[in-house]
DNA sequence: TATGAATGAGGGTTCATTCAT
DNA sequence: TATGAATGAACCCTCATTCAT
């Protein structure tokens, strides 16, 4: 009982050492990294993992969270930005580089499957609304996006990006997808009423509502027949 | 006097069942199913299902290859389209919307590594190539995109697309973003000439040197010292 | 029942390349060399090899037996040579030349278990301890060897050989071996009676019982303290 | 402050424990042995037999060498023996006594790849040379051995003494093939000139080049004809 | 408390043998 | 009867997790 200070100091350095070898190792090498890989970047034994951290999964989840909540952080500023387009899309470009030097993110990013604690999903889901948000108020980006799609960008532009050879290319060509055009974009997501087939879109006159002449033509036919 | 053996029948349907459960099973859990599992579902020994397939990773081939050749095969007509635009955007909205429920062919996608035979890779890419040409012919598609874009963005929308709720929406955006646009895309990507960071594409004027009245005041800053 | 005696040549010309398939495979590639790969060479199914032979070590039995009795019957004749002595090398020289390139025999000549039926065996060592008999009433071979002795030169020089730089080397080298000279033999397995070191040969004089003056010396010493 | 970790005693018990149980195994079964059996035998769970040892084959290359290692050791002092006959002979029999009771050394030594690190092979090479020359030089083994043919020879020993019911016999043998005899041995290995097949040594006259009358007479019917 | 050794349940793969066709 | 496909136990090896020290 005499040094628990000092126990304590040890521990908390030893909780240190472990995590920063496990970004580098789930960075570097995604999740199935061996834990024994990331023990020995730290420097310790793998009972010591054990005993910061649960499990493996449970580890996995601390590094990410760590890094979103970096990104959350960092990011918080930004909402009060007096250029809110700007603010936006620096958080955008930013989040993705940084998760795309980062398997571990990526992954995590790319499963459905809630590996972060809820309050860090949610800071990062209310920072990115925010941000959206504002962003939408000045008209700098589309208003038919929410923030699901955002988050779903993100971690698409990161797929994307990661291993590429134009760094930075895919993630200016989503910044550009966000940014209001005036071509009328298809995000609707209406389908051809005949053949059920994807509407191109079309810049003027009304929406389509066929998506060849082929099936307005029988659409027309068929309008005949039931008529008759 | 037919050439095939007797037991071609039988050993075809295990062979097909097999690949079938190999299917379903490397789409919905990807590469890192079991193979005993994969011969679980499809009712056989795990013998029976190397008496076909050389590997694990020969069968995943096997699999991946199968799907991008059906795409590949039923898109061939779509390269004489009368509306190349349309061609080429049913193409995209079609590979990504079968690929999307396939955790398989997102993997494959996504890994730089060649898991498919070349030839099959090379007439997926040749198929992007031609329709990319003929609809940027027709300005149907941002003329600085290029084939190795065209396939990032089809791993990347899969991997948007896998499990969201909203099936479709993401590929919509997609597209949206591969039309040209009014809007002055950034996708030069040029960075920055104070802090590196993205320039925001503006719509009018000439285009953006600096990321923020702030860089821009630094830079203007630095050239009276130089000039001094 | 029509086309029995049909079925039956069929049957026969199967097992024959079953066994042609399984000597040169076994030979090339020992005992370890899978059945499929048999039935393959032999271009047959491997139930058919299963229809001929109740097991792979039956089939194995079966081509070793094979290449003994064809050892056995041409050497036959040689039991009647006018010349023992020579009749005897010849025999054990060619023995282990065929064995050599055949790993098969080699691995059933190591083997202690008995792999091949009694018979052949027998058929084996009759021929041998014929020869050997022979060989040894004209002073061809020293006198001190028997049948066993010889098997175990058999296996053990086609071990050498196979493989070896030099073909022939180690043959010569074990007949020179059988062969009577007048150096004084250590066959006797004497041991030295302090160390139980063995003993060297010594050519000329009576038989030494120790294995060196150290231990000749230490033996005079024990006498002379028993005797006191 | 001594450098070994604490955990040490335990690990090494246990890595001897299991090397022991390694020499065990693979001396009674070789190296077809599976390793759930050594590590059964070692009271181990099998993972732990690979925290000690990379791989299988490394495990066994391992007690290999340590087998020849003691081996060595053990020898050293015998190149400055008084007796160089004796200690080449002593070292022989000693060798082949202990690997005979080793299946594990026997497919070691057999083998012509090179199972074990160069270092201990070189050492054994040059161990063998040495004892070889110097027992040469004094007479005491015929001349034309070389380190190749004795390390041959104690392999082929090794195999003979195998199992064998008279222990010490074949290496008896073998040493008495070693040693220089009157006999005119058969060692240049020069075959029959008309058939090929070897010749038997003849103690008496000059070198034979046919390897029987009959071969003699055809030789000299061949003479006859090609004179004409 | 920290260590790292031990565990043992799988993982991919092979192959002797069986059996439906 | 011959085929060769199917079987499944067993092989070597990995690694998340536990636990004696």
């Amino acid at each position: 009982m005499t040094a628990t200070p000092v126990r304590r100091a040890d521990a908390r350095r030893n909780r240190d050492r472990v995590l920063a070898a496990a970004q580098e190792a789930f960075a570097e090498e995604g999740i199935l990294v061996p834990l024994d890989e990331i023990a020995r970047r730290a420097g310790v034994g793998a009972g010591t993992v054990y005993r910061h951290f649960a499990t493996k999964e449970a580890l996995f989840a601390e590094v990410v969270t760590d890094r979103l909540e970096r990104v959350v952080d960092e990011a918080r500023e930004l909402i009060d930005s007096a250029d809110p387009g700007q603010a936006f899309f620096d958080f955008f470009t930013t989040v993705v580089e940084r998760a795309a030097f980062n398997r571990a993110v990526c992954e995590a990013l790319e499963s459905p499957t809630g590996i972060c604690p809820v309050r860090i999903e949610h800071d990062f889901d209310h920072l990115i609304g925010e941000l959206l948000r504002r962003a939408q108020a000045v008209g700098a980006v589309r208003p038919d996006i929410d923030t699901a799609d955002v988050r779903t960008l993100i971690a698409g532009s990161v797929a994307m990006e990661r291993g590429r050879a134009r760094p930075g290319r895919m993630v200016a060509l989503m910044t550009d997808a966000l940014r209001p055009s005036v071509t009328k974009p298809n995000i609707r997501n209406e389908r051809c009423g005949i053949c059920n087939g994807p509407l191109s879109a079309s810049s003027t006159g009304r929406p389509a509502r066929y998506c060849s002449p082929a099936c307005r033509q029988k659409a027309h036919r068929r309008r005949r027949r039931t008529s008759t």
